[in-house]
DNA sequence: AAATGATCTTCAGGTTGGCTTTAGGTGACC
DNA sequence: GGTCACCTAAAGCCAACCTGAAGATCATTT
């Protein structure tokens, strides 16, 4: 067994003891379909991963609005910093090598705290998005979106007035590994559009041919 | 002292702490002064402002083309809520009285994040053109250009002034492969001139007989 | 387990609009 | 006046896009 998995197992069974539940990922696509797929109170994240380091994957969560709390492992030698961990959303880091004892301190003092503020909205015009409660209004309006629309817009709306490819909105909305028909996209963009744009006698959603969506203010 | 400078005081006290440089403004129109002529990590902003309150200061920022993160600070029970506060352009808001430690926290998360992008843009005369848009307007007039337009415009904008042959043209607005008829850059050009330049009574995309184009400023 | 309802995905037909080519016209330069 | 480079209107083509509907998947309820 190698070092990683045995560290693996230990934090596991320790963490057990404490009264935690606690699910095990041995390279980072399993640890971000995980995440993705259920709900943690606290992730805890080893910065050298397989197949995809702990930074990649907390911006991954983080820009998938997950905002449940992630404690990063870093090698205190390596190229690698604390700063960077905070950087790409985690909410505490522990440089190894670490005391069993602080671990969990930290892990209880993370799962009490709840996790870091609630994420801020995204506001393009009177286009108001809430990622942490998913809601979604247009002025006084409220709007009922789909997780999967949510994302979408999601998307559009972080780089407002700019064009969005396609596959940009692929990459951030839909799991890494999906390969199916693109022509998805457009069916979420006209779906979107029946729901913000059309009731409100608005086209804020441009189809911007050859090149992608945007998303307007005005 | 007024309760309002005691706040401001303790603010700037403990985020000077925190390692923040900090200027204060006790009224919006300094406030405004102070945001425009300096450059700040983040901008902590009172709703409740002499001279000019905080949505009216928020807005004017970002009407000027100002991104710097907003912190708005509202109070739980006036008439203003959070929401117009995210209308008006803050980037998050903190509902009065709030704890310390919070505000910290949501000031360190809106720092990291950076605020939002800062527009690039090019500039030929009133002439100006979004990359990131794709889009274009002279003065206050928009312009519809095509992917392809947008990417011939772009080229000669980036040496406004200089010649641009056509072969350079062709190698940078169409793919690599591309092996068409040259005469199709005429054809773009003819289209970028009933664009850019017919409607405005202008003459700023030259032709240099034998040796290219070049997009000039007057 | 079965049924329901919501959401996600695939599919296919229809439409549009941008890219490219063509070809006749215009103006510059010798 | 002839030649050559450039201009531009028009039209065909094709990929990109839209959208309604049906099938697949998942969660929740009965």
């Amino acid at each position: 067994m190698e070092d990683e998995e045995r560290l693996a197992e230990l934090v596991k069974g320790g963490l057990a003891g404490e009264g935690f539940a606690v699910d095990v990922a041995h390279d980072g696509r399993d640890g971000l379909w995980m995440a993705t797929e259920n709900t943690y109170d606290v992730i805890v994240l080893d910065v050298m991963l397989p197949r995809m380091n702990g930074y990649a994957l907390c911006s991954r969560l983080r820009e998938a609005g997950d905002w449940t709390p992630i404690m990063m492992l870093t090698a205190k030698d390596g190229i690698y910093d604390e700063a960077e961990a905070l950087d790409n959303g985690a909410d505490d880091y522990l440089a190894k090598p670490f005391s069993y004892v602080v671990l969990l301190a930290r892990l209880r003092a993370l799962v009490r705290r709840g996790g870091r503020e609630r994420p801020v909205s995204i506001t393009v015009g009177d286009l108001v998005l809430d990622p942490a409660a998913l809601k979604c209004r247009r002025g006084e309006a409220e709007i009922a979106l789909t997780p999967k629309e949510f994302a979408v817009l999601h998307a559009l709306a972080r780089r407002a007035g700019e064009v969005v490819s396609k596959s940009e909105l692929l990459a951030q909305a839909w799991d890494f590994s999906y390969d199916g028909d693109p022509n998805i996209v457009e069916v979420y963009i006209s779906a979107l559009r029946r729901k913000i744009d059309v009731p409100f006698g608005r086209t804020t959603l441009m189809t911007v041919r050859g090149a992608g969506y945007r998303l307007e203010a005005a």
